[in-house]
DNA sequence: GTTTAATATAGATGGTCATCAATATAGATG
DNA sequence: CATCTATATTGATGACCATCTATATTAAAC
């Protein structure tokens, strides 16, 4: 199971929109960075300082081929965040109450 | 399905290891703030901002039991998460290829 | 109604983040 | 090797964030 601080960090990874609509592209197929670039009205310098950070939490894998880099999703940490959430959802509700506030005791 | 920004917004509230904690907590069973707080090395007044977030984030709804504030998860907006990820982890890279790298064309 | 307990709000602060322009690096090609 | 192209790094900047202390609100209990 991911540790909660290192799931926090991939979170904080995704918890931005040029992030996540690159994580979404990536899912369809891998992709150089230009081809990636033209798709955002950012700079290209700002790409990078993405893409660095999607590769730092394991979000995404490159390869350099020649010049360029090419960018695939990473399936593994996509699981370990459905496997978290699944967790949470599935795990019920039980009524504890608190020793102040009462409910059960 | 839920949207890009949208998610992105939640994202940021699952982002801190505190609030990524409490979601955790919560995930058992409903809980005042009080007890929450016994939790974590944080003030007060930090514990209910981060709660703040998370319920204008629709991650947590919060009902009023006399003085204590009761917190529990709301589920859907997981399920929305895990759908969401369950998404880009399914479909099926596919080798498109860019115009100027090659690959297909 | 005054006090006490639980929670929220306000204001301040140090730190992190997304962004850019400018520059550097690295690899292909003439 | 000189040049062009793709990507990375640096340095600067304005915005946002997590945290605190101090104070306000709200509701129960005496």
């Amino acid at each position: 199971m991911i540790a909660l601080t290192d799931l926090a960090k991939v979170m904080k990874a995704l918890s931005d929109p040029t992030r996540l609509h690159i994580v979404q592209m990536l899912s369809t197929s891998e992709m150089c960075a230009c081809d990636i670039l033209e798709s955002f009205e950012i700079s290209q310098p700002t790409l990078s300082y993405h893409m660095k950070n999607l590769m730092e939490n394991q979000i995404v894998t490159g390869r350099k081929e020649g010049t360029w880099m090419k960018y695939a999703i990473n399936p593994e940490v996509i699981s370990e965040i459905i496997k978290y959430f699944q967790n949470i959802d599935t795990s019920e509700p039980v009524e504890i109450g608190c020793v102040k506030c009462g409910g059960l005791e």
